[in-house]
Order: structure tokens, then sequence, then C-alpha cells
RNA sequence: GGGCGCUUAGCUCAGUUGGUUAGAGCGCAGCCUUCACACGGCUGAGGUCGAGGGUUCGAGUCCCCCAGCGCCCA
């Protein structure tokens, strides 16, 4: 089925046009991938970047498999909270917390209020004893204490959220995690040196009837024993408050303790901000995006995956004459021998008849997170380990959308700073979402979403392509039919404006220095700013403004130019206008042709084979020399903007009259500035057989007055 | 709760460092069977630039505040 949905992708970006290397395609299941993933993971291991450990990990207890930070949503869930009183470890007060998981009253290490709170200043350092359980717990200070919430104090557990995980680790707090991968609560006992009761029998024989329950069972009971004992305060308050889910999961995440691989992240903070300030971000807000993510923080990468597929870990480890693991001497894999499957194949130096048996080996059992992977797509897409690599690497350019940048984006700069010390690439061109015609998000379950293949087999790949290049990094874009319509009108203008002009030219190769007369010589200045507006877009990924401004160009070129000089360039006298004429035509075709390439390569493809041998996205690309335009006299346009307003008002003369545009006109009579009255003069005669004017006269006056007397046969 | 973005013509969007009368395309209206193009061309109508304040000789553009929409983070 993967293969199959390759193919259909493939066959998409063929249609597109999309210039891809087909020779470096990979997928991040292929035992290229496989390997540099492997690799990478061996040298951040022996770097010591990542490790191994029982931590408190993010846990969906439906899929019973760890989840990231990055792989995490808030949703808005109703709770109650619930107000339960602390006696003082003296008996001599007590102090009230609220809580929306009383459930976890038994993990509780300590509560915990803002330092600068003064209603419990007092109390900081001394303990007080949990209800029901007689744990004695310190009353700690935190700035994540919020004194607007709840009385201002928070119990603190091992573990109810990730604020409980950043208190335990930042205030050195003591474990107490009861909640199973099941999500019932594990054994415990109130004795042990781990809880310390001051009443152990009676904390164990409450915790007998909770010990296989779910959470839900659990709340129920505590908050009916709390009831019993008076220790819950008043009325249970609804609130409603973000919970968090794993994104594609139905229940709250629990967060249990259990052996997972990390990448070292949080030591690394202040250097990922500075790579994230040293990329060029196109648009560059998108930087706050990634900024926001790194300083939220609070877990260290969690790459390891409790599923069936993925990439494995590529380590082992030995087993002592009783059976138990030795997590301290894992058996790793050699680099030669990448990729591996310790789930299948033997360490170095042990037979497969060894595995788990005494004295013999485990695989590790886990799977790495698919980011871990992806997170190297620079390695793998450039051969990390060839040469390729060290010509291609650091990247130019990373082109992804907005929603992944707290992911790929972010995991790949994490890579690229630990294994190379450098950014993965020098830009970052983030898109927005393509929405559904109605501008709203496309989703499977709504069932709004389009693909692209009836749309390229309705409008073409150009028209597709001339819509999709309207939206601009960064902004989101619908879907939108008549956009296509209007890329298609253009690639049509394409082939018969080309077909035109390329009619109009003899087999002559025409130079720059053809061009003498003076309405053309302004029309190449034009384009040649054309072309360096065009440059500098691209130059800073704006291809948006690269388009529109050279769609704006080529029509006037058509409507206008080519509509002045149709005559004179078809005149068989060779004469030097005539020359000068199509000199003009073939330069300006020629760059228009190149320009809009990128965006329309297909019809651009077939009119440049017209008149070429070679294929015009092979071609150089335009470039200001080419037009030899030698010192700039005047400001580009002075000459063909008048000339052009004078053929519109003798246009709008005859459209007003409601007669055709070919309707002779008896006079016409310009008046205006001498600079003006210059700038018409030089394209008299183009203007006179563009407009059918049999008589122009031009009048040195303050204010500009175009006077049409059309022909009354 | 913090942050980012957006708000300009009926619709989709441009609008560079503040500078004449705010632009384009689509749509709409009228006209033109025009010899590259009816899968077309020409012409036109249409906007108190989200609200309110401020800076300035001058604000769509800069500052403050507010509202609505979208997104990110907590």
């Amino acid at each position: 089925m993967t293969a199959l949905d390759e193919e259909v992708f493939k066959d998409i970006f063929r249609t597109l046009g999309v210039s891809t290397d087909w020779s470096l395609h990979y997928t991040t299941i292929s035992s290229h991938a496989r390997a540099i993933s492997q690799r990478g993971f061996l040298e951040m291991l022996a770097r010591d970047e990542v490790y191994a450990s029982e931590a408190p990990t993010l846990w969906d207890v439906d899929y019973r498999t760890a989840v990231s930070q990055a792989e995490l949503e808030d949703r808005e869930r109703p709770g109650n909270y619930h107000r339960v009183a602390f006696a003082t470890s003296d008996a001599s007060g007590r102090v009230e917390i609220d809580t929306t998981r009383p459930e976890l009253l038994a993990s509780c290490v300590a509560l915990v209020a803002h330092p600068d709170d003064e209603r419990y200043r007092a109390l900081f350092g001394t303990t007080v004893v949990t209800p029901l359980f007689h744990v004695e717990v310190p009353i700690v200070a935190h700035e994540l204490a919020d004194p607007e919430k709840g009385s201002g104090v928070a119990m603190v557990c091992t573990f109810g959220d990730t604020t409980d995980v950043v208190w335990w680790r930042e205030l050195h707090l003591p474990t107490r995690a009861l909640i199973g991968r099941d999500g019932r609560f594990l054994p415990a006992d109130f004795a042990s040196e781990q809880f310390n009761s001051r009443d152990p029998e009676v904390a164990n024989a409450l915790y007998a009837q909770i010990e296989g329950h779910t959470i839900n069972q659990v709340r129920a009971l505590i908050v009916d024993a709390l009831r019993a004992s008076g220790e819950l305060i008043g009325e249970l308050r609804p609130i409603t408050h973000p919970v968090k889910f794993y994104e594609r999961g139905e229940r709250p995440l629990e967060i249990v303790t259990s052996r997972q691989w990390f990448v070292a992240t949080l030591v690394h903070r202040a250097e990922l901000l500075a790579r994230g300030e040293e990329l060029h971000w196109h648009p560059d807000f998108m930087r706050h995006r990634y900024r926001s993510w790194v300083e939220g923080l609070n877990l260290d990468w969690n790459i390891s995956r409790q599923r069936f597929f993925g990439v494995p870990f590529p380590v082992w480890y030995p087993l002592d004459a009783g059976g138990q693991i030795d997590y301290d001497a894992p058996l790793l894999a050699e680099r030669a021998a990448l990729p591996v499957d310790p789930s299948s194949e033997a360490p170095a130096g042990y037979e497969e008849f060894q595995r788990n048996q005494p004295n013999g080996f485990v695989g590790d059992p886990d799977v790495m997170d698919t980011w871990a992977t992806s997170s190297l797509t620079p390695e793998i897409a450039g051969q990390w380990g060839t040469e390729l690599f060290e010509r291609v690497f650091p990247m130019d350019l990373r082109p992804q959308a907005h929603d992944i940048i707290r992911t790929w984006l972010f995991s790949t700069i994490v890579r690229s700073h630990l294994q190379h010390d450098t950014l993965p690439w020098k830009n970052a061109v983030i898109s927005g979402w393509i929405l559904d015609p109605d501008r709203k998000k496309m989703s499977k379950s709504k069932g709004n979403v389009v693909t692209p293949k009836p749309l390229l087999e309705l409008h073409g790949a150009d028209a597709l392509r001339y819509w999709a290049a309207s939206g601009r990094p960064g902004v989101d874009t619908a879907i939108d039919d008549a956009q296509m319509k209007v890329g298609r009108r253009l690639a049509i203008k394409i082939l018969n404006a080309s077909k035109f002009v390329l009619g109009r030219l003899d087999n002559d190769q025409y130079r720059a220095s053809d061009v003498t007369q003076p309405l053309d010589r302004d029309l190449l200045a034009m384009l040649g700013q054309l072309i360096t507006e065009a440059t500098v877009a691209f130059d800073v990924y704006d291809y948006t403004r690269a388009l529109e401004r050279t769609e704006s160009f080529f029509w006037a070129f058509c409507d206008n130019y080519v509509e002045l000089v149709k005559i004179r360039a078809y005149d068989e006298s060779k004469s030097l206008s005539t020359r000068s004429a199509r000199a003009t035509l073939s330069l300006s075709l020629s760059a228009l042709q190149r320009l809009l390439a990128p965006f329309l390569p297909f019809v651009t493809e077939e009119v440049w084979r017209w008149w070429h041998d070679t294929s015009v996205h092979l071609s150089t690309w335009p470039s200001v020399e080419e037009l030899d335009l030698g010192e700039a006299t005047s400001s580009p346009g002075l000459i063909f903007q008048p000339v052009c307003a004078v053929l519109e008002a003798v246009r709008r003369e005859k459209s007003t009259a409601k007669v055709s545009q070919r309707a002779e006109v008896e006079r016409c009579v310009v008046a205006g500035p001498r600079q003006l009255l210059d700038a018409v003069r030089a394209g008299r005669d183009d203007l006179c057989s563009a407009g059918g004017i049999r008589e122009l006269e031009l009048v040195e006056g303050d204010d500009v007055l175009v006077t049409v007397t059309l022909a009354t046969n």
C-alpha cells in the first residue's frame, strides 16, 4: 500500500513539473535511512547527548506508548476543584489546597506556593501531613505556582502533569509514582522508606482498596474517604481547564515512570534559541513560533516509542546469570553492521540461541520516534558519510508548513546542532495551509479534503501552479478555481503572443545593438527593471512578487507594445526601425518566456522549443546585461507610458462611441507639457498606426488633455 | 493567560524607507464577430483602507488602545 501511495505522489509531482532528482529518492524505512538513523543515535550516545532512564514519561494508556512533548495538545475539559485540608506536622493548624486530581493524593510529595505569596511565605520550609495516608511532605516555593489558582497552594504529585515534573526535578522532590502503564494503580507499601507514613497500617488498609483500580474509580473512592474524614472542605467547584492529550488520543495522558531514551535538549536550550535567531526565516515572524516552543520546553525529547513499526534502537543488553538485564553495559551495534534489528539479530560475541537466556542477551524492545529519523533528512538525502554530503551540507533551504515547526524543523536543528555544530540549512520557507474553497481548514473528519488530482485534470498543471504561486510564504491559501482559470488564460496568452511575435520575426539573429528606436529602447529599459525586480524577489523567496510583476509586464507587453509595433515589425522594407522592433520583440519574448518558466513550466517549454533546441528550464536566467542598456539616460517608461496613455484615450473614445477599435481617428490633439509631447513624438508613427490616427497634433500647454475626433467614414 | 498574524472595492489580494487623485485580478456593466488570441479584446462603474485616539506640514503605512477572525505557546 505504501508503494502504491508512493507512485500516486510521484505521479502528482511529475504532473506538476516539480524538478525532483528522483535518483535521490528515499523512504524513512529504507535500509539507507535506517542505517543513518541508527548511526546518528549511536553517535549521540557516544557523546552522552542521549540517555536512557526510568524517568517520568508522557504516556497514552490506550496506545500503550510514550509520547513526546511535541505530540501533546491541550484540550479544554470539565473538572472539579476539590478543596483538601492538610494538617501541619505539629497539628497546630492546617493548609488548604485545591486540586482537580484528588486520586493522586497518595502520590503527593510536597505542597507548593509562589515565593512572593504573602499568605504562605511563613510556611515555606515547614511540613504538613497528607490526609488519609499520613505522609509528611514539605511546603516549598516555586515561581510556577499560580497565586490566582484556587487557594494559591498546589499539591505536587509524582506525577499529575508536566508542571509536577518540573517541580519534582527542580526542587529535588522524592518519587512516589503509582500509576502503571495500563492506567491502573501500582502496588505500594506506606510503611516503606519511600512513603514513610506516620500511620502505615491505616494508609495501607486504604490503599488496598485502590491498588489495581482505574483513575476514575480511585477518584471516587478518595473523595468519599476525604468527605468521611472531614478533610474535604465544602462542595466541589466545577471548572473547565486545559488537559494534556496525545494529539491522536482520546483519553487524557498520564505520566508514568518507565525506561525510555531521551535526547538531552533542556541543557541546550540557550544554544537552540541562538540557532533559531541565526536561521533566515521566510516570513521572518515565523521565528517566534520556534522561539516560544523552545522556551516552553520542560521535558527532554523522548525518542523511544513502544510500537510495532519504526527504526529499532541498535542496542542489546547482557543478561546476568540470574537472567536480570544489565542496563549499565549496553551492547552497541557496530557501524559497519547498520542497519541492525536487535529483535532478530544477535549482538557481536553472542549467538541467537542466547537470546533471553541467562548469561545471554536481550534486544532493546523499543523503536524510535518518527522525528528521530526525520530529523536527519539532510543526512539521509545528502548521503551522510559520502562526498556528496560534504558538498551539500549545510543545505540552503528547508521548505515546510508552520504546523511542524515544533517537530520537524525543531528536531532537525537539534540534531544538526549536536552532530555538526551548525544549522542544517541557511533558510526556512514556511508555507501556510491550503484551505478548502470556503477557507476552512481541511480535515478528513470534516470530509472537505480537496486533492490535487482532479484540479490538475480540470485546469492543468500550469494553472494549478499559477494559483499556488499566489500563496505567499506563511499565508494560508484557499483553493480557488477562479484563480486557476486566470492561470490557464495566462498560459493561452503566452501561446498566442509567442506565435504572433515569432511570426513577425524572420530567421535573423537579433541583438540588443539592433534596438535603435527610442520607444523600443524604453521598453527594454522597463524590461531590465522587471528582470532586476523579479530576480531580487526570487532571491528573498518572494516568488509571488516575481510572478505578479512579470505577469503585469507581460500583459502590458501584449496589449500595448505589440499593438504599437505590429505594423512596423511587419514592414518588408527591412528598415532600421523594423529591425529595431523585431529585435525588441525577440529580446523581450525570450526574457519573458524564461521569467515565466518557473511558474508555467509546460507552456513556456512548448513556446521556447518553437525557436530553441534546448529546454527553457536549462537556459540561463535573464539578465540586464543581455539587454545591453548602456548608460540609462532617462527613467524607464518615460516614453512608453505617455504613448500608452494616448493610445488608451483613443480606445476610450472609440469604446464610448461604441465603434470598433479599428475605426479611424480623423484627428487627435494631445496637449501637455513639453516633456510629455517629446515622449509622444518619439512614438508618433507607432501610435498613429496602432490607433488608426490620420492626424496627430501636439500642443504645448500646462494641462494634459487628449482630444479625439473620430472619422465619419 | 502570554505571543504571532490578519482586517484595504461584492470576492481574493498588492501597497517597498510616511509623500500628489489608494492599485490589480476575478466578478459586474457597456462595447467590439479585431487579419496572434471569443479558451479573446477594449472601456467603465465600484473603496470614509475594522473602530477610536495620538505623532506629523502630511498616515492605508509609525505609536497607543479596542474589537473581530485565525494560529502558536502555556
